[in-house]
DNA sequence: CCAGACGTTGTT
DNA sequence: GTCTGG
DNA sequence: CCAGACGTTGTT
DNA sequence: GTCTGG
């Protein structure tokens, strides 16, 4: 699933990786780049005009129905994933699956593996930083004062393989700009291409690495917060060869620790760089060694070469009569 | 017709 | 708002 | 999602 | 354990 992320780009690079001129931004000023948030936090989102023109806004993580009581309290942790299996079912998601989707923008998310007693936190990102785009669906609540506020859930679905040591679910992650056109297209989507968007993201380039657990906080915000964790137990998280970072274990198999490599400092540094670098479009970069042995896991080398593509705000929203979802 | 709900996770 | 249940 | 709190009574 | 807060 998703429930903690990471959002480091500046304003110019969200307006570079959206492709959206500056004063195609609503509310930009609301958007602070943060290496630790969770719902209730704000980050930009794209969405197509009426015209079809991309657009940015800044809303809100954690859906509010635009149907919620003014006098309610807003809760932005209920809702801050969508099941894309059951959205299409639920009334609350369906309506807005016609007209309300957008692409979330994030350097990369979290997950938290149990690790003995203890919660380990890794940080789940794009070889080279690049940006990840999520499939997402928005709504516009209005306060009792009138102003408005714009708020999306995350969808999620069945994990790859890939990911699958982790966490059962993970959020639909847009493979290529293809992938995001058909999401962000106005109109209806039909049943197969939603079906098909959904699946599971299987690229080799999803990566990951421990972090420190003081991220487990919510408001913990520094720069550790996406540096590989150093840890006497997995000497070998990275590779001999200066190359990306961990081997990869299939989860299972890893128990056979062989010749561990003692992790190099510099390497350490310099992944850490990579990942926290924020190169809004850095091509992505192979890790081009193979097999690793570790008791953590780590980002498969192999797998089938697949995907890899590259406090108030203001809003006039008319009525729309949300039909969608056609078969 | 009106009333009431409308969600995902993980864990047990 | 929209769907389900009574 | 994780972290942190979770209570009453009586007395000063 | 379970609820609240971020």
């Amino acid at each position: 699933m998703c429930g903690r992320a990471r959002c480091a780009l500046d304003r110019d690079q969200v307006l570079a990786v959206a492709g959206v001129p500056a004063d195609r931004w609503r509310d930009y000023e609301f958007f602070l780049p943060k290496h630790n948030l969770g719902p209730g936090s704000r980050t930009p989102i794209v969405r197509r005009d009426e015209e079809g023109g991309a657009e940015l806004q800044t809303m809100t993580w954690g859906l509010v129905p635009s149907w919620t009581k003014k006098e309610e309290k807003l809760d932005f942790f209920r809702m801050f994933n969508a099941r894309s299996e059951t959205v299409p079912e639920k009334t609350v998601f369906s309506r807005l699956l016609g007209s309300k989707r957008c692409v979330v923008l994030l350097n990369g998310f979290y997950e938290w593996a149990q690790e003995h007693k203890t919660k380990q936190p890794y940080y789940i990102y794009l070889d080279g930083d690049r940006v990840m785009r999520m499939a997402g669906l928005y709504d516009s609540w209005q306060d009792a004062e009138g102003n408005w506020l714009t708020t999306y859930t995350i969808l999620t679905t069945d994990s790859s393989k890939r990911l699958q040591w982790i966490h059962d679910r993970m959020p639909v992650i847009l493979p290529d700009a293809q992938a995001e056109e058909a999401w962000l297209q106005n109109g209806v989507l039909d049943s197969k291409q939603y079906t098909a968007l959904c699946s599971p993201y299987n690229g080799d380039d999803l990566q990951w690495f421990p972090v420190t657990t003081a991220m487990s906080k919510p408001d913990f915000q520094g720069p550790e917060c996406c540096k590989p964790l150093k840890r006497q137990s997995i000497a070998t998280f990275f590779k001999p060869k200066n190359t990306a970072l961990a081997p990869e274990p299939e989860a299972e198999k890893l128990q056979t620790s062989e010749a561990s490599t003692p992790l190099k400092n510099e390497e350490g540094a310099d992944a850490a760089k990579a990942a926290c670098s924020v190169k809004a479009e850095a091509p992505p970069y192979h890790a081009d060694t193979k097999d690793t042995q570790e008791a953590i896991p780590g980002p498969a080398a192999s797998q089938q070469g697949t995907v890899s593509a590259s406090k108030r705000q203001r809003q006039e929203e008319k009525p729309d009569k949300d039909r969608y979802y056609v078969q």
